[in-house]
DNA sequence: CTTGCCTCCGTATATAGGTACGGTGCTTAT
DNA sequence: ATAAGCACCGTACCTATATACGGAGGCAAG
């Protein structure tokens, strides 16, 4: 079962990384550090949990912390059009990202199967057809 | 014109990099240093190019430096046991970061899209429809 | 034949993104 | 009421990926 709110050990834990991890984004500004009640313990909730994931997923292909605090910008909700500004220019990004993979994906893909039937020595274009995306 | 061989200046500006880039990138074994002809200076080719932005690209979806090694590693051919097992991680993690790259993407047009309409505050799906994917 | 610019090489420093450490003070189970 | 186990906080340290620095030597233009 699934409490509302739990201690920064517990959501370093649910979000699969270190607490110290935790506290280096709050200093970051990528989480929000939850008012400390006096003489309490901070309480995080599933909310927290997918932030810290966003991150890790945003990290994973390719953003940098700067880049993802923008995007989270974004889910906090601002004005409009500086919003939409900023989201268009990710997404350019994210486009060639994915062509980039998808280029990868095919080379690699028929390195694969050209495996598949040949058992001696394989090479792959994998640069070459590359070369050229914007990404 | 496109000369057939240049010095380490010259492709560090074809490339976009720098000097020193290049170098470690040498000690790193991402590129082969040319054999350095008695009392001369080193050449390099577009396929040394091609490779330094090949690692670019890389980096850009999310490759270490190691695992880039890897790839290019296959480029250069080796056998297929080998390259296919690698080939074969490879693309599981590119898949799934095209799909988390999809999943931004589509949160991303959704917010835009909804910003064409309303011009006051937006809160965008981001964060909560990323969460779950894999890569 | 000197002045610059470049290669070459080794070493030192920088930046991003963590990760570890050490002390203090709650709470909780024993 | 004491010992364990965390939270909290500041600071120090670590790894990956560059980037900079400084001296020696080659080559070409003025």
């Amino acid at each position: 079962m699934t409490q509302k709110s739990f201690t920064i050990g517990a959501l370093a834990k649910k979000a699969g990384v270190n607490v110290e991890t935790i506290r280096f984004y709050q200093r970051r500004g990528l989480l929000v550090e939850p008012v400390k009640p006096p003489k309490g313990i901070r309480q995080y909730s599933e909310r927290d949990v997918q932030r810290v994931r966003f991150i890790k997923q945003g990290q994973k292909v390719g953003f940098s912390l700067d880049e993802i605090l923008e995007l989270l910008g974004l889910e906090d909700g601002q004005h409009c059009r500086e919003a939409q500004e900023i989201a268009l220019r990710k997404l350019a990004l994210i486009r060639g990202r994915i062509e980039s993979l998808r280029t990868m994906e095919t080379a690699l893909s028929n390195l694969v199967e050209t495996c598949a039937n040949d058992s001696g020595r394989v090479s792959c274009p994998i640069i070459i057809t590359l070369m050229g995306t914007s990404a």
